[in-house]
RNA sequence: CGGGGCGUAGCGCAGUUUGGCAGCGCGCCGCGUUCGGGACGCGGAGGUCCCCGGUUCAAAUCCGGGCGCCCCGACCA
């Protein structure tokens, strides 16, 4: 391609409304154009870096025994209707009637689709199992789209299902596509983490999310060094230090700590450590209030308790129902508190003597012990696991917290949506049974900004070499230099028909401006046609964009195809 | 949905406080000089000042309403 051609150009300037660096980059570089929020436009280098990883999704998708398929984008809303999740989507689903007023929406992802086609077409355990995947576009109103590609209200997203007999069918179905998300992500040259993951609106049993490490990442992720231990913080489990040593139990007794609201202040004041403290947090889960003590250095894991309450709606309690439900904001312990649903962390049941609220103001209470001056209706770990934690996996490895952009999650969906959309075979034994599934998605165009927000310096995008728009970005300098245009010519050639993707900057432009967008835009390899290189004969000038200014190679324009291939991954 | 910010040429911005010719830089077009890290000279084009309404002799600027975009939070497959 001759940049003198292509569409889409640079921009000098970094646009005003993006924030983070893979945004910037995206705009900067000519990749994307927004049209609305969350909305954008593919310019040709995007949609050729989003076809390289499709390709590549493709053909581990195969490998793996899975068939392609369309799905349609618009659907009868009965059909979200029938697996309840028109309500569990809420108004992230787009709601569009047509023009015999019949209530459609645009699929959010297809999980109903899918099932209502392997209803339709799957009758015995001779037809099991089997795996269907699609590319395809998917709609979610998002509350607050965000980082450029990162999270969008259309996107192009790779979904597959599988259907099996049984749980040990499905097992087997989901460590086959994990292979091939691995496989997946390696080709592309990713290095993703796979992390345990809550499942969410989903549902099932196990999940897991690949993750790219970013410190624009909307995810929070513990690892683990030593044993290779990896969660979404959403639902890691951790050690921690135990509280001091407080002995026996000792006399409750009751202290002034005027004007101390918060667990710092009180430790500070009283010069205790935090963890001799007991905290209480409140909520509001499907309208009831709950009470939550956990020790005073911990914060409760929301999503974690979240799913400990079996689902449901759950909120901070607002201050006035916490004032309606008689208890004193800052002062507040589970000693003495009655007709209100009392929840403790583990935490909260050991140790000894610990300082907490008095349920009065300006009063603390030291040497509260769980069992004798409080008890709990349910104990349970809702935790978050903070840097530094032990693994809760093995002794001596220490948590690393890190953020990082989801590109990829794997679910064990069961019978879920199988029970609910009648979704069942004939078994051998001629009994009617539902069919397992699992899901598999990995976001196409989020995998490309998160690339480009993990691979990068001061100067622009670092493409991997397998989903680089090019191969080669070759610049040829001088322009008015007939001698020089001929060999750029001739290498542009040259590298074509030896099957490399080249990137021609033809332009009448200067040396500096040529440099600068071809390390903003990122080729794996870069190749210099100038003067200088042509010095001693016809030579070009081999340069990888991840190596630094001056490590060129010199080598003759005929022998640049062989030694491009040599360099480039 | 709560909080904050913004909307003026393709992009980045000034001008709004105190109403009075719509500006600057980059980019774009033409000619010339330059040519290895965002060159220079000369000439030029380009505007629904987000939209609607109001006040005024006069509105980018003041008032009312609306829309859009970004960030933080909530939410999130």
């Amino acid at each position: 391609m001759r940049m003198s051609q292509l569409f889409g150009k640079t921009l000098r300037d970094d646009p005003s409304d993006a924030d983070t660096a893979g945004h910037r980059l995206l705009i900067r570089a000519g990749l994307v154009s927004q049209v609305a929020a969350g909305v954008y436009s593919y310019l040709p280098m995007a949609l050729r870096s989003m076809r390289k990883i499709e390709t590549v999704i493709r053909e581990e998708m195969n490998a793996a025994g899975a068939q392609e398929v369309l799905m349609p984008v618009i659907q009868p809303v009965e059909l979200w209707r029938q697996s309840g999740r028109e309500e569990a989507f809420g108004p992230t689903l787009f709601h569009l009637h047509d023009r015999r007023d019949r209530p459609m929406v645009l699929a959010p992802t297809h999980e109903e689709a899918v099932t209502d086609l392997a209803r339709r077409h799957v009758h015995s355990y001779r037809d099991l199992p089997v795996n269907l995947y699609q590319i395809q576009t998917k709609l979610r109103d998002e509350a607050r789209p965000r980082a450029g590609l990162i999270r969008v209200r259309e996107f192009h997203m790779k979904d597959a299902y599988s259907f099996d007999v049984d749980q040990a069918g499905l097992d087997a179905s989901y460590e086959k596509m994990v292979q091939a998300y691995w496989n997946i992500f390696r080709r592309c040259g990713l290095d993703v983490v796979a992390v345990e993951a809550d499942s969410g609106a989903m549902g099932g049993s196990d999940s897991q999310e690949y993750m790219l490490l970013a410190d624009t990442g909307e995810d929070e992720l513990v690892t683990c060094a030593a044993c290779g231990y990896a969660a979404n913080v959403e639902r890691a489990r951790s050690r921690y230090a135990p509280a001091p040593d407080a002995g026996e139990p000792l006399d409750i007794e009751i202290i002034d700590t005027p004007d101390m609201t918060t667990i710092a202040e009180l430790a500070g004041f009283l010069s205790i450590e935090e963890s001799q403290t007991l905290k209480a947090v409140f909520y509001v889960h499907d309208g009831e209030f709950i009470f939550v003590a956990i020790r005073g250095d911990l914060d409760v894991n929301e999503v974690k308790l979240a799913n400990a309450l079996g689902g449901g709606e759950l909120r901070l309690a607002t201050d006035e129902e916490v004032a309606a439900a008689g208890i004193v904001a800052g002062s507040a312990s589970p000693v003495g508190i009655e007709n209100v649903r009392k929840i403790g962390d583990v935490s909260a049941t050991q140790g000894a003597n610990y300082v907490a609220g008095a349920n009065a103001p300006h009063k603390h209470f030291r040497n509260v012990n769980y069992g004798r001056d409080f008890d709990f209706d349910d104990v349970i770990d809702i935790a978050r696991a903070e840097q530094d934690h032990g693994c809760a996996d093995c002794d001596d490895g220490a948590l690393t917290l890190s953020r990082g952009i989801e590109v990829g999650h794997v679910f064990k969906l069961g019978t879920k949506f199988s029970e609910a959309f009648g979704a069942n075979y004939v078994t051998q034994d001629g009994e009617e049974k539902p069919m397992f599934m699992g899901c598999y998605g990995i976001g196409v165009g989020r995998l490309l900004g998160a690339v480009i927000e993990s691979s990068r310096d001061d100067d622009g995008i670092i493409f991997p070499a397998t989903i680089a728009p090019y191969d080669v970005h070759l610049v040829s300098l001088n322009p008015g230099d007939d001698e020089i245009t001929q060999a750029a010519d001739d290498l542009y050639a040259l590298l074509t028909a030896a099957g490399l993707e080249v990137l021609y900057d033809d332009r009448d432009e200067s040396a500096g401006i040529k440099f600068s967008d071809a390390d903003l835009l990122g080729m794996p390899l870069r190749a210099t046609v100038s003067r200088r290189s042509m010095r001693d004969g016809r030579n070009t000038e081999l340069k990888l964009r991840a190596a630094n200014r001056d490590s060129a190679t010199i080598v003759p324009i005929e022998n640049a195809p062989h030694q491009a291939r040599a360099l480039l991954p």
